[in-house]
DNA sequence: AACTATATAGGAATTATTCCTATTTGTCAA
DNA sequence: TTGACAAATAGGAATAATTCCTATATAGTT
């Protein structure tokens, strides 16, 4: 898996930092679509040093170099995806949990011509919303 | 349409005040997905004196009512959406524009089983993401 | 080993959102 | 109609989230 991050990082001309390497790292191990803050809480125990501002900006250009995704949300701290194959996901309204799925019908939805002829679409994903089980007996 | 204003204001206990109807009035007419900044600078040309608190405040409250929604993005300013009907979005990644549509395939698309036992289900929309033809050629 | 463009740390600044509170007002019942 | 009062507002302050600034450090190259 790492083997993306440096060939991307290659493509882009892109340095491969100590900083970079451990951020990457620790997204690739959450499971939780964390939010840059609580990459940087999780990873200053490692690097005393390492700033905030590293971590926000490296999770940024890791987007924007496409090996992590920003999850679609409502605002609020963005949330960051290690997972760049196609999935969608549910999200609890009540206590923000976000929760990976897959579904092969749902990747095989057209794109309406409409839109088509119009826009250059890159991704299409299904956001599933509602209430966890821990949540909808509150 | 005020008529759904006027009736869910009442069954949640909310009163009926000049600056609430303004701000319902006026995401009504918008047609670009507002942010709370953006409908606060319209509507501060006919009542010189709101706060933009009170415009932040009552698009939340509107959304948890249920009268206008909250468009799913990623982080930054949230954005506002007065169409409360089933509908989906393509958005550029580039200038931001979001642009609604309708597909019947896509409402009418199941919810995977492996969700539908874990989870309430409360909304399901599609994100299309990609270049308007602006930004196309850029 | 030296060079240099890029990256980082740390703090400041900016942007977005929410909170606080004195005052005003919509609603309801008398 | 009027008075009572819970709820809402204005305005400013506080907080949260993100981005910017810049002196120093360093990865990758020569
Ligand atoms: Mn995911
Ligand atoms: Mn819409
Ligand atoms: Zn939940
Ligand atoms: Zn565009």
């Amino acid at each position: 898996m790492m083997e993306i991050f440096y060939r991307r990082s290659k493509e882009h001309g892109l340095k491969i930092t100590p900083q970079r390497t451990a951020i990457y790292q620790e997204l690739l191990k959450a499971k939780d679509h964390p939010t840059a803050d609580v990459i940087y809480k999780r990873i200053v125990k490692k690097i005393p040093n390492i700033s905030f501002d590293t971590v926000n900006r490296t999770l940024l250009t890791f987007s924007k170099i496409g090996i992590t995704n920003v999850v679609e949300g409502y605002g609020q701290p963005k949330r960051y995806d290690p997972d760049i194959a196609v999935h969608h996901h549910f999200r609890c309204l009540q206590c923000n949990t976000i929760i990976d799925f897959h579904s092969k019908d749902y990747d095989s939805m057209a794109v309406p011509d409409e839109i088509k002829k119009q826009f250059t679409v890159i991704n299409k994903k299904v956001v599933l919303e509602g209430l966890c089980n821990k949540c909808r007996r509150r």
